[in-house]
RNA sequence: GGGCCCAUAGCUUAGGCUGGCUGGAGCACCCGGCUGAUAACCGGGAGGUCGUCGGUUCAAAUCCGACUGGGCCCA
């Protein structure tokens, strides 16, 4: 059994190019343990349904502007309308994944709106009440005010954008009579903060510095600020501690808060640093969470002049009906009026937004729910001690750090389009979590009506005695964060724990894969929700892919205009292509995309896995030559090498495989391909064309027909639409059922003998050929011209011993010599280099070649020459294999002699019945065919026997 | 301000954990070859201060530190 659980996309946009990198491993990992026959838990696809996404998406295509617009048009059609949207774009999502090959189950797809699901969710939430991890606080969280919402930390996290702000300094005056001529600098970014200004913070351990503007103007900052607000040796009347600050009382930029106990003094913190702006922090308790905690200790209430929506009501008539960021430039100009500024600037830094509707985030006071994920930190860590991540650095690094400062998961949304919060509280405080539909039937007096929808507007009807005191209690009127749905996949796809299935509350996942954006995603809620409910961590493997850069290094984007459209592009290219392009580069750091790449990296190897089949297919097909389906017997070295290196490039494949990277296993394969084609194929050529003897012509076509059935059966979950075509084109039958197909084959535990030593063998004697290669080309001899000997200096090593004589045999044929010879080191003054081209390295000779070729070679090489360029002349004329000709050659002076000494053989060769030789050239005319062989002219006629 | 990751030829990269022999390969480029895989194939060449600086060591692309540049995340 192998477990597994799709991530469900957010179902309301399309996909782009980075959903094909991780879709591309999960399915490569899903099809090699499909082969290994394991079952998989689960393959169903899924979708994710809930949430602000699908809601803006409405509210867009309807003109809705906030939630008095939405409850206006009706909360219940509003909900009809989102769950209509959810699935609007799924054809798209569905067609992308075929086109990849993504071979999931999109007939039982499971859908976090479906009232099984969320009923499972209810009842992990009734887990969590029930253990007193799920609890109501009124803390400030970052907020939408156009969402109308808190959001989740996890969500702020996806929307910081570079800004500008105001960056303004502020004086605050002091009220003691005594220091009736001082004022606190105050450094801020949010002006609209200012009207809910009930405290100063400073640090106790940090110097202050009171500094004489002028007689009569004496400012108070952190020293340290100084320098930057006076660069100019300014005059410090006074240093003195911050803890000697604490008390002192100033008048508040604004009269809006009015007063109350406590208000408008210097109090202490170490939240407070100068690094930036002047040691002296402003606090508002309702617009951050160091605010509130400050304002909380102090017992100074708060002030929130602002409503759901962002805008300031009565209680600051300056400003009254303006959005919170608009407000401030009314502020900073009244506080200028009234002599309040110091100095105005502006500043670039980054800014949360809201991930989905792009509006400036405010840090404000608010009621939410609550998962004490605090309260299981270390479990957490513990947990996600024992996933292995790829890249491994995640564990430690990003991924654990975020778990270590993990705060409380605001799970609450004042929204409507997701699963409810399934508690209900009475006037007197009593809440109560209902864990399933039977629950809440039982709880209201009356079965549920049948089609129950667990959705807002009928769930929020129904009112229940509480079970405590007998007072109605109401539903909260909350949704969920959908990243909790999310996170519930793995048991509420099967609707855990109310029907049986295969979910195991014991056993993690053992294999997910998404982005790396995931990681404060579905990564984190994942383990979040396991760790909780299970006491165990969520999955054992995940691997995280990087994001898809566009070919100069840019992040891809709608708006820039370089996202390639992934099914274009899947239609384009094909799809093995692109996951070839995606195992080709490191996937886990950010990578470049583009067509050209994509091309680049599959030409290679696909390219050349193709051209291996085709040149297959056309020496088997036209003999009827039957593919070798089992290990065949061969005994040549060449053969065993091949196989050999079948069986090192499966081995490799299924370590990768199995530890889940499978790139080293993509790197094999790659060079299993090359070396096949480029030496396997093209040392046994004549073998394929039956000019050896039959015997070993089938040997040869029993490995490599054999080798390619093994390369199919290993790339299949890599490049299954290659693999496929192989194992049909190769393994000759056509799809005619499901078995015939190459997915449904078992993953080899073994496909060939190993031999290692031959593998180091071959590799030596590919580097003698690389020296003897270069020995021509130093020498000026073209390869066509046979030369007597290739000598080797020293003794054959032992590396070299495996390949016995045919070792010799494949130098001799390569090189184009009649023999290779072994002479000791100490003979090389036998070589001299008048005659030879020598190969030496650090000092002592390796090899050596004659400069020329003797006549008699020359000749035969001349002939040989000859003798293809006729047989070319065959073919072009389109004549059978088996039609005889006559043959009239015009040629004079060395190239003659060579036809006339090798004239039997040529006619021979060329199926002749007759070849005539005729000294000079013959009459252009339109048969006469005419070549230049190194300034030698040849001309020809062919023509068929009976025409 | 903090954290994590990355940096090898024009491009994509192997090697790095376990330091040591001329740092491999493919694409593109130049030269040449082959012409029974042919919109293929083969060889050769040029191209690398292995981001910079410093340390450890007999020896560093590899280990350690700092810096620079890039990416991501957090505040």
């Amino acid at each position: 059994m192998f477990r597994f659980t799709e991530g469900p996309p957010t179902a309301n946009g399309p996909p782009h190019l980075g959903h094909l990198v991780a879709r591309t491993f999960k399915d490569l990992t899903l099809r090699y343990h499909r082969m290994n026959g394991e079952r998989l838990v689960s393959s169903m696809a899924g979708w994710d349904c809930h949430g602000l996404p699908v809601e803006v998406e409405v509210e867009k295509s309807h003109g809705l502007k906030s939630k008095k617009e939405i409850e206006a048009y009706g909360v219940d059609r509003f909900c009809d309308e989102c769950r209509s949207s959810a699935l609007a774009v799924a054809e798209v999502w569905r067609e992308m994944s075929h086109r990849l090959g993504y071979w999931l189950d999109y007939e039982h797809a499971y859908r976090t709106m479906d009232p099984s699901f969320m009923e499972s969710v209810w009842w992990s939430l009734k887990q969590l009440f029930d253990r007193g991890l799920l609890e109501k606080g009124h803390y400030v969280l970052p907020y939408c005010p156009r969402c109308e919402t808190p959001l989740a930390s996890h969500e702020v996290a996806q929307g910081y954008h570079e800004t500008t702000d105001p960056s303004v300094t502020v004086r605050f005056p002091l009220t003691d009579p005594a220091y009736a001529y001082r004022e606190l600098l105050v450094w801020t970014t949010t002006p609209w903060t200012l009207p809910a200004n009930l405290l100063v913070a400073a640090r106790a351990d940090l110097e202050y510095s009171v500094v004489r503007v002028r007689p009569g103007e004496d400012v108070v900052l952190a020293s340290v600020a100084v320098p930057r607000y006076f660069p100019e040796a300014p005059e410090v009347v006074e240093r003195l501690p911050g803890s000697a600050l604490a008390g002192w009382s100033y008048a508040p930029p604004f009269d809006s808060a009015g007063p109350g106990p406590g208000r408008y003094r210097i109090v202490l913190d170490d939240f407070v640093t100068a690094e930036e702006g002047t040691g002296l922090v402003h606090v508002a308790p309702s617009f951050g969470p160091d605010d509130q905690r400050v304002g909380a200790r102090e017992k100074v209430g708060v002030f929130d002049p602002l409503d759901n929506r962002g805008v300031f009501g009565s209680a600051v008539p300056l400003v009254r009906g303006k959005t919170f960021k608009s407000a401030d430039h009314l502020l900073l100009q009244d506080l200028g009026a009234r002599g309040r500024l110091f100095r105005s600037e502006t500043l670039r830094h980054t800014y949360p937004f809201c991930w989905r509707c792009d509006t400036p985030l405010l840090y404000r006071a608010i009621d939410s729910w609550f998962v004490r994920t605090s309260r299981f930190t270390a479990s957490l860590v513990r947990n996600n001690a024992t996933v292995h991540w790829i890249p491994a650095h995640l564990r430690e690094g990003r991924f654990g750090n975020f778990l270590t400062e993990a705060k409380d998961w605001a799970l609450s949304r004042n929204r409507y389009w997701g699963t409810p919060l399934p508690i209900w509280l009475c006037p007197m405080g009593h809440a109560t979590c209902v864990g399933s539909f039977e629950e809440l039937g039982r709880l209201s007096g009356a079965p549920l009506p049948s089609g129950f929808d667990p959705h807002r507007v009928q769930v929020d009807r129904i009112v229940f005695p509480c079970p405590q005191c007998a007072a109605p209690s109401r539903r909260e009127p909350y949704t969920i964060d959908a990243w909790y749905d999310a996170g519930s996949a793995p048991f509420a796809q099967f609707h855990y724990p109310f029907d049986p299935g295969p979910f195991d509350p014991d056993a993690a996942l053992d294999y997910i894969s998404e982005g790396l954006d995931q990681t404060r995603g579905w990564f984190y809620t994942l383990l979040v929700i396991s760790t909780a409910l299970f006491g165990r961590p969520a999955y054992r493997t995940c691997l995280s892919t990087g994001l898809v850069l566009d070919d100069s290094g840019r992040k891809m984007s709608k708006s820039k205009g370089n996202a390639l459209n992934p099914l274009e592009l899947l239609e384009r290219t094909g799809a093995d292509p692109i996951r070839w392009a995606f195992l080709s580069v490191d996937f886990t750091e950010p990578m470049r995309v583009s067509e050209t790449t994509i091309h680049k990296s599959a030409a290679r190897t696909l390219g050349t896995l193709a051209n291996l089949v085709a040149f297959h297919l056309q020496n088997a097909r036209p003999d009827g030559l039957a593919p070798a389906s089992a290990e065949p017997t061969v005994s040549s070295p060449l053969d065993r090498w091949a196989l050999s290196r079948l069986e090192a490039t499966r081995e490799t494949v299924t370590a990768a495989l199995d530890e889940g990277d499978p790139r080293p296993g993509a790197l094999a394969v790659r060079e299993l391909i090359d070396d096949l084609s480029t030496w396997y194929v093209r040392r046994s050529r004549p073998r394929f064309w039956g000019e050896t003897p039959p015997e070993d012509r089938r040997a040869a076509h029993d490995t490599l027909s054999y080798a390619l059935l093994g390369v199919a059966r290993i790339t299949a979950p890599l490049i299954p639409y290659t693999a496929e075509w192989v194992h049909h084109e190769v393994g000759e039958h056509e799809f005619e059922e499901a078995g015939d197909s190459v997915h449904l084959t078992r993953w080899p535990d073994r496909l060939a003998a190993r031999d290692p030593e031959l593998e180091e063998g071959m590799a030596r004697l590919r580097e003698l050929v690389e020296v003897g290669r270069e020995l021509r080309h130093r020498a000026e001899v073209k390869a066509r011209i046979p030369l007597e000997e290739l000598v080797l200096f020293g003794a054959p090593g032992p590396a070299l011993q495996p390949l016995g004589a045919e070792g010799t045999t494949l130098l001799a044929e390569e090189l184009n010599v009649r023999r290779v010879r072994w002479v000791a080191t100490s003979e090389r003054a036998k070589f001299p280099d008048s005659d030879w081209v020598v190969r030496e390295g650090e000092g002592t000779p390796v090899a050596a070649l004659p400069r020329r070729p003797t006549a008699e070679l020359r000749a035969e090489g001349l002939a040989r020459e000859v003798g293809r360029r006729l047989q070319h002349t065959r073919k072009e004329l389109g004549l059978e294999p088996t039609d005889r000709v006559r043959v009239t050659v015009g040629a004079s002076g060395e190239l003659l002699g060579a036809l006339r000494r090798w004239s039997a053989r040529l006619t021979h060769d060329l199926l002749a019945d007759r070849l005539d030789l005729v000294e000079g050239e013959l009459p252009a005319t339109p048969e006469v065919r005419r070549w230049d062989l190194d300034g030698a002219v040849l001309t020809a006629t062919v023509a068929r026997v009976g025409d």
